[in-house]
DNA sequence: TATGAATGAGTCTTCATTCAT
DNA sequence: TATGAATGAAGACTCATTCAT
């Protein structure tokens, strides 16, 4: 604020940029960025506006309604990574374990250390108030997730490396601890003090170990 | 406004006091349900209100304003139930895998199965917006549940039950699937058809399961 | 302005009067005044809470939105006046040519020199914004209004006080200037200078003998 | 703002200048058409823009503002022709009757049955906004239409066709049907059903046979 | 204490107008 | 000239909070 009104008379800002292409954008990483801090609710039109760069008006003009961004919001940092991800295992040769650790590797570079990680909370703090993004949601990521999951685990149960089990239910043991992580991250984590408890990349080997081999002492056996 | 409400330790203890015709009581259960559902912006003081089947005046006459009921929704919903969890298990004879088992078992009975689930959910959601929430659920919650579950740990590493481990971190295992729970039961769970995944005492007790043995064939070693 | 900020300190206005009742006929009086006057889009909320003496917010405790208001306007103000008119006219016995004069007279004093009459300017201003509206006017006032009318025509035509006629157009000749006088004590005769360029009550009386008599000279026949 | 536009006199005349590329005229029609519709508030300058096929950058390259555009819809479409007319009417040598029925018929070809029509009724519903334009209409269009109609009234008695009468009040019994035309054309008539009560010609002659002649049997004398 | 009518600051959204291209 | 993206003042409407009853 006092700064810039003293520089003001360097006027770097262009004011009036018309870059239509790259506003769309913008908009959708701010919103994104505030409606995850703040929520949506709590989130005003003009501070996604001023954090774009851009005035209010021009928010309106690239969606109808501010529930509409966040739809936007919502679809556009929901990439459609399981496609992808089921090609690349089906290739896979490794071990199971082996398999299990390069998955959850894979969803930590790409979703739960990225801005990705905040759609999810924000899916799940704003849910009931959106039941069509949960429904989209659901259908989107925790299904297509649920199955990649599910194949690996059955992979090393056909295998022989894996003990007999109900992988419809134990692959949220797995799924857990990503949901856990982003949730941490951008509620607890995010507060000061007690923040980072752990490392999560660590913390995702160590769980994904202790899946695979227990706690139980070996010599137990 | 004023942080004494959550931050006074003395008025721990089931004192129950000021229950006036039990009203700020129904306000609190009432708010606490609102804000679970629908986030606490996205709450109206006089749904609350009508909830509790009072005017909109007199929820102002208990509470100063709707973040004062906010922090009285916190404070309320989490009873200090470590103390007596300690001490409970200060007395436990059996072994620590029955230990562990026992101990989500307490959990999911006076937490994950009740009303308090849903604070969690609003605490999450919430953090960033009130920090001070989040640093009161850190030192009265996080902090005696880790340390709680990690002493259990600890007494199977002692005891030989287990093999060596970093307690430390290992505990998030065992906290991941209930956050999850809780999240998902106050999002997707309520929504679409799909909700119900799992049954969620079945899932604890394959996820115990699951970290004490482990998925790796036992035939292999 | 001024002498009201230098006299304030008498006091004289009571805030925050408590008047369930007498709000909405304030309300609505206020509207109907500022809608004639300026147009439906053309007055603001604000303008007609102040009018009435009261916030914003209260107009919207009132009425859910400015178009309920401006329903409730037209509503309000068009009394059902034609069933008491017919059974007054029932009882009519003198000449039709008196039974016409009084029919002007009575709606002049009931409609045309009341606030009535600037809702008449309102519908046919708003009419294409508002079809609901104009149709509501054409069953409860234009229908019964012509019917009325009608039937005084033809009650001369039965008797053989009037020449032989198609009444159904006729009708159109006596509501005309009707129609006439309301839209211009509305626009061009509330602008300044050129005013009142005619009586009402003297051009009605004029108009009506007009067209008993014609203009023609008699001595012509 | 600038009442220049109103007031010259000066460019009567069918100069037709500025026409550049015919523009301004395609918005002034576009404009003068949705302002009959919807009003002057409630009709966007992007909807006019849209209609005369051009953006809304260039219709603010020929008009200063949205008032200003529509003082141009009001004086272009308010063609003086009376000065025509009333040379017509000097060398009308038929009887006042005819004259009254042929200067009606003038009318009802030149204005009623024109979208000239429309801006009678955009004039009337604007008036207490635009009091220049009120004023402007007064004295282009009322005065030197009353001033004929009385002319041909007085003609009729001066030449004894016409019974003694008071002229300039007469005269509005023959203008009242015209406003009631065109005020119903642009509002009920464009809505429901019953919408066209009346052929307008049928009635136009209707009416001046009955100002004429009169309702009264003519035996009764 | 309890009520709920009243308030007005705050928010979303619109739209006349500007201006870089 | 023509465009249409960008602006921001203005307006409809909401809702936490107050206060007369």
């Amino acid at each position: 604020m006092t700064s810039e009104t003293l520089l003001s008379h360097a006027d770097q800002a262009p004011k009036r940029e018309r870059r239509k292409e790259a506003r769309p954008g913008e908009l959708v990483t701010a919103a994104r960025d505030l409606f995850v801090e703040k929520g949506f609710a709590a989130t005003r039109a003009d501070e996604v506006a001023a954090r774009a760069g851009v005035s209010k008006g021009t928010l309106f003009l690239y969606f109808q309604s501010k529930e509409d961004l966040f739809k936007a919001v919502i679809t556009e940092n929901i990439a459609n990574l399981f496609p992808a991800w089921n090609e690349e295992f089906k290739a896979f040769s490794g071990s199971s374990a082996d398999m299990l650790h390069y998955a959850m590797d894979l969803w930590w570079n790409n979703v739960g250390n990225t801005p990705a990680s905040g759609i999810v909370k924000l899916i799940f703090s704003e849910a009931q108030n959106f039941p069509e993004i949960a429904a989209f949601y659901q259908r989107e990521v925790v299904e297509p997730g649920t199955h990649l999951l599910q194949s690996i685990l059955q992979r090393g149960v056909d295998s022989g490396e894996f003990c007999a089990m109900d992988t419809s239910k134990s692959v949220f043991s797995i799924i857990s601890p990503m949901i856990f992580l982003m949730m941490w991250k951008h509620s607890m984590g995010a507060c000061a003090a007690s923040a980072n408890i752990v490392d999560p990349q660590e913390f995702i080997h160590l769980h994904v170990d202790l899946l695979i081999n227990g706690v139980r002492a070996k010599n137990t056996l």
